[in-house]
DNA sequence: CCTGGCGTTGACGTCGGGGTCAAGGTCTAC
DNA sequence: GTAGACCTTGACCCCGACGTCAACGCCAGG
């Protein structure tokens, strides 16, 4: 199989392919020509890759996962490590949702008393024609979410 | 007031001030050696902006907000722009809480699954030693997080 | 006068996961 | 023998919110 094939099959692309090959998480066996050639185990590790990335694991934290089935072991999850990568990510799931939902609540909290503030301040008259439609599209807010810890740079 | 003193006054660098005014959204007046200069009112403004920023808003989502505090306004989010950016907001939160903790469940059960899997090929002898420690360090993956939507790219 | 601490602009780096060329090699079918 | 569908490597581009230089100006204290 070749890298088309494999990207097609496992619904990706050529480029993601070649780019977990140059993070060395899928190397592939050369034929004669140079392309590269893949088989079915190829497939399978990708396939778990693919899984822990929708489910917003790192490339890294898949590693462990391709290990353990290229170790022979039936399944990505069969060794400790994959445990302990499964219980990491629980855990800052746990934290990340935590952390949304605070914000959430003090986010409902300032709607509720803008609104409030703003009945407030219009008597009885429905006549609020202060801001008008920005033309929003409203399909395009699904990009990505950030959690603001603290910056990545060296000392703070 | 200059640039260090109000970004100590309000916790954040003064990259981050010159950032805010090459995006627009904290413009300074400047003295007569071009230094720049602010009063009490950006301090007001610098503060809105972070604390939404800490909510984990976009720096443009701000700009609503900051502009609604200078037309005057007690506070920024007294004007409808500001508050359907709170509507927004909150909409992305719920969505993005649910798909967090689907994930979180589907992860959850993979690892009770796998760690039955494990008890079940480790008999009654308590004698599995595969892998070792790799030394991780454990104050680490508080960065930042991701969900997955889709990529930004052109067509799909 | 010199040092040190402020300020200035501009440019490039970071992080992750790839997208998108460009310039060419290979193979297959007609 | 040639089109066109595949493959190769390399290089640059994207997003957001800054960090981190470099190379300089301004100003106060000793």
């Amino acid at each position: 199989m070749r890298i088309g094939e494999l990207a097609r099959e496992a619904g990706t692309t050529t480029r993601t392919l070649r780019y977990y090959e140059a993070r060395g998480l899928l190397p592939a066996r050369r034929g004669e020509n140079g392309y590269r050639r893949y088989d079915e185990e190829d497939l399978r590790l990708l396939r778990q890759i693919r899984l822990l990335q929708d489910f917003g694991f790192e490339l890294e934290e898949t590693r462990p996962f391709v290990d353990c089935l290229r170790a022979g072991h039936p399944s990505g999850d069969a060794c400790p490590a994959s445990l302990e990568v499964y219980r990491r990510k629980l855990a800052e799931l746990d934290s990340v949702i935590g952390r949304l939902q605070e914000v959430r609540e003090q986010v409902g909290a300032q709607l509720a008393r803008a609104e409030l503030d703003a009945t407030a301040r219009t008597p009885p008259e429905p006549r609020c024609e202060l801001a008008q439609d920005q033309g929003h599209d409203q399909e395009h807010d699904q990009e990505r979410y950030r959690v603001r810890g603290e910056g990545h740079g060296g000392d703070e």
